[in-house]
DNA sequence: TCAAAAGTGTTCACCGTACACCCATGG
DNA sequence: CCATGGGTGTACGGTGAACACTTTTGA
């Protein structure tokens, strides 16, 4: 360090980030966000965000995806930056602040032992409890952010396994949308934008006479993109 | 400080807000940018944003709010946090992580003397200069969120004064949005939102005939928004 | 009376939405 | 053969986009 530069001492300050990490159970067809107990004080054993601090040779996005790695043992997830919370006395122990993300997961594709390890769960939206600091305001935005961009770019598929069908998907859009949709207008709306792969196969699991799998063809939607399409549900 | 918590000293860094500020030339009918001439190494001389150090009792928005106001004189402007930049070197001083805020300022009210002060002037965008560090990148993402954020938000009657006509308005959103629009559907759709108070007034200094004066009625926009109104342009 | 900007209406194509029946299959 | 979920088409109203002429008035 400098420190005879002309910067300030006095602005230094702990940088933080937290992950307000969804995830969609399919099974039982509802949104979820992962939360961990928190093993220090203040607080101790109440529910938070999975946070970490920013090491010296970090960005925050870097910094973002290590605390996501060390969670779920997953690489390369689906996340955005979503904000900084600075308030004073956000932190009890010390001045700091937090740039706040959101991650899109499988549920069922992440490190189970990682999980118990970090004494982390997954809560329905409804069943979520009070969180420490800011966490609860972390939480709310993250979701609006979410409900946002699911509608303007196609990263609900980061939700769902690689194959999937019709109905996942619009179940998918209906919980987080917090909404009901007509299917034949959905299934209708999916197939006039062309990202999606219609397979031969067949999910014989949720009827006799099956449903169609389908995959994100992320290629034709980049080209698609090129040429000024824009997603929009 | 708690230097004995369990909270790593390593994660301290240096932590800067900069500001993208947006003006309204009505005269020239061009969108300008507000940029100061760097009086510190390295880089003394060359173009910047509008920055500053957080300080030890301040929020980010405290802080951008403070480096605006120390600008322009100004209180109260329009602001909203963009994005966290936080390459290890991008500052090559001291490790600094910066949150970059948008900001939007009528181009006619602030104080000229501090504007002189900071050796600060205003840019059309096609004669912005190259800026420092990662600047440029601050710009960019921010005209791409001021195009959204005007399309979707009543933002735009920040940037103007109190009373303006339609053309000035119109010509505002062709200058964001970089395109031409069609005036009758313009203020056919203007006219549809209902949040425009119409006055007796009119501009004459534009025509002989002369043109009506608006006002952006915000207790009304803010009435039809608690309604589930959404502003789009 | 003319130049210059202001103001205004109609048509058409497309998209979003509402809505109900037949299909395929395993048990 | 029947119960269960899967899959599909049509009609209508509303919105966005294209497009041109009349009005006002100061010089």
């Amino acid at each position: 360090m400098f420190m005879n530069s002309n910067y300030p001492a006095e602005s230094r300050a702990l940088i933080a980030v937290d992950c307000i990490i969804f995830g969609f159970d399919e099974h039982e067809e509802v949104l979820k966000v992962l939360l961990i107990k928190r093993d220090m004080t203040p607080h101790k054993g109440d529910w938070s965000l999975m946070g970490g601090f920013l090491g010296i040779d970090e960005t925050v996005d870097d910094a973002a995806s290590r605390v996501l790695h060390t969670l779920t043992g997953l690489d390369n997830i689906y996340m955005e930056q979503l904000h900084v919370f600075s308030e004073v006395a956000r932190d009890p122990v010390e001045r700091t602040i937090s740039v706040a993300y959101i991650a899109l997961i499988n549920i069922n594709d992440h490190d189970q032992k990682l999980i118990q390890q970090y004494s982390a769960r997954w809560f329905t939206l409804e069943d979520k409890p009070d969180l420490i600091f800011d966490h609860d305001e972390m939480f709310n935005l993250g979701l609006s952010r979410l409900q946002h961009r699911v509608s303007t770019k196609p990263i609900g598929f980061e939700l769902l396994p690689e194959k999937f069908t019709m109905r996942q998907l619009q179940k998918l859009y209906e919980e987080i949308l917090a909404t009901d949709l007509d299917k034949r207008n959905f299934s209708k709306k999916i197939n006039s934008l062309e990202i999606l792969e219609k397979l031969d196969e067949k999910d014989k699991r949720s009827s006799r006479k099956g449903s169609y799998l389908f995959k994100f063809d992320e290629e034709k939607y980049k080209e698609k993109s090129r040429q000024g399409f824009h997603f929009k549900i």
